[in-house]
DNA sequence: TTAATTATTACCCAAATGTGTAATAGTTTG
DNA sequence: CAAACTATTACACATTTGGGTAATAATTAA
């Protein structure tokens, strides 16, 4: 059985082409396609849609809200946003309401099918451009982890912290007086130029100087 | 003229199977291959390499610290990340450290070829399920946000302390005396299963029921 | 091989944190 | 409406935390 489809997407010409386009498919039926998503969760569940093609700029409340309200009421459902605009915070905001994949329009008519078929699968299809916005994001956030000069001594100590140990397990822990524990943590404060454990809890996990799991 | 490739894999019989295959492309020549990494900036620079696969789990520095050092002498060589793992720290790490892709080992030999070349066209190559943890890292599973079941007034004191804020800190921003805010954060503490504050952090974060910037 | 860094212990002291109990008023829910 | 929950304050007490100072090995780097 075909999987059920809904299109969003005001511009009436590129609508009526996804919809041929799509249907020539024998995996995918366009079920529905509405130029707006203000009653996009509904929708969805009216037609029983197993996959969603999201435009972003659209009159009403816009494919991003759209998303999010499919998200929030059938979370199962595939989400895939189709658009022309490749700066961070729609693609950042989009990820964050529950996109599955983000393509912009210069998509060709088959990178388009096969990513449809790759989120049906698990995956989360983007294209080349996104793929790069979303690495820089992660590369930024680690600059400075080495920066902050914490000896191994330092980082085991730090790390104990983190998974929630007081200063007389650390010194139990590590096998060291509780004093020693006071003196590393003192230093590490400093390092971190925090001035409490807690502080320094969350620049150890913003920073991934400690990794969790 | 082919772009110059170069592999880095321990296992021989993979290695070998992938210059056959790569150098099969007319796109690709496969100017050398080695079992290790310890010097790859090295060779990358000796062969005038434009492009590198990279297996993580190597003998030696391995693969995180390999990508490090091409990208740290020769930022322009793209390199793609090809392994069995798929944790998140392997991951990211990866990602932070400059790789340009990060493929699974059960990528079939045709999607490998298709993700180099994406690469060399400016793309971010992913398999789907390390795609897929891309996305998730952006999302807020609010699902379990909700579980512990914090009132609006405890989600506000315990994001004060998790910007860092002591507890006179807290009572002079939230306008109570700090009694009660230590009164919240007791009944905070049981909610989430913890008995400091660290602990309170670090569960907060993790499971993104506070979110930082 | 010196000099600098790192790891260690100790002590004192002030401030912050965490627990228990208890009481009051407002709000929500059944 | 009554019961349950939420927000608030208060107090007492023990423990923990964090800062400063100082001293000694051990290790490492210049």
């Amino acid at each position: 059985m075909p999987y059920q489809l809904i299109i969003f997407e005001d511009n009436t010409r590129l609508r009526q082409s996804l919809e041929i386009l799509l249907n020539d498919e024998t995996n995918f039926h366009v079920a529905a396609s509405y130029p707006d998503c203000d009653k996009a969760d509904k929708e969805v569940e009216k037609y029983h849609a197993d996959l969603v093609v999201m435009d972003i700029d659209m009159p009403g409340i816009g494919g991003v809200e759209g998303v999010r309200r499919i998200k929030n009421s059938k979370p199962e459902v595939k989400v895939v946003m189709h658009t022309m605009f490749d700066d961070d915070n729609r693609i950042f905001d989009s990820i964050c309401a529950g996109a599955d994949g983000y393509l912009l329009k210069n998509t060709s008519p088959l990178q388009l099918v096969t990513a449809l078929q790759d989120v049906m699968h698990g995956g989360a299809p983007m294209s080349p451009f996104v793929a790069q916005k979303v690495f820089q994001h992660f590369r930024q956030t680690k600059i400075d982890s080495e920066q902050f000069n914490l000896t191994a001594r330092e980082k085991e100590i730090l790390e104990l912290l983190v998974k929630g140990n007081s200063y007389k397990m650390i010194a139990d822990k590590s096998e060291v007086t509780i004093d020693t524990v006071k003196k590393h943590l003192q230093n590490i404060y400093h390092k971190l130029h925090v001035n409490c454990g807690t502080e320094a809890v969350v620049k150890a996990l913003q920073h991934r100087i400690i990794k969790l799991d």
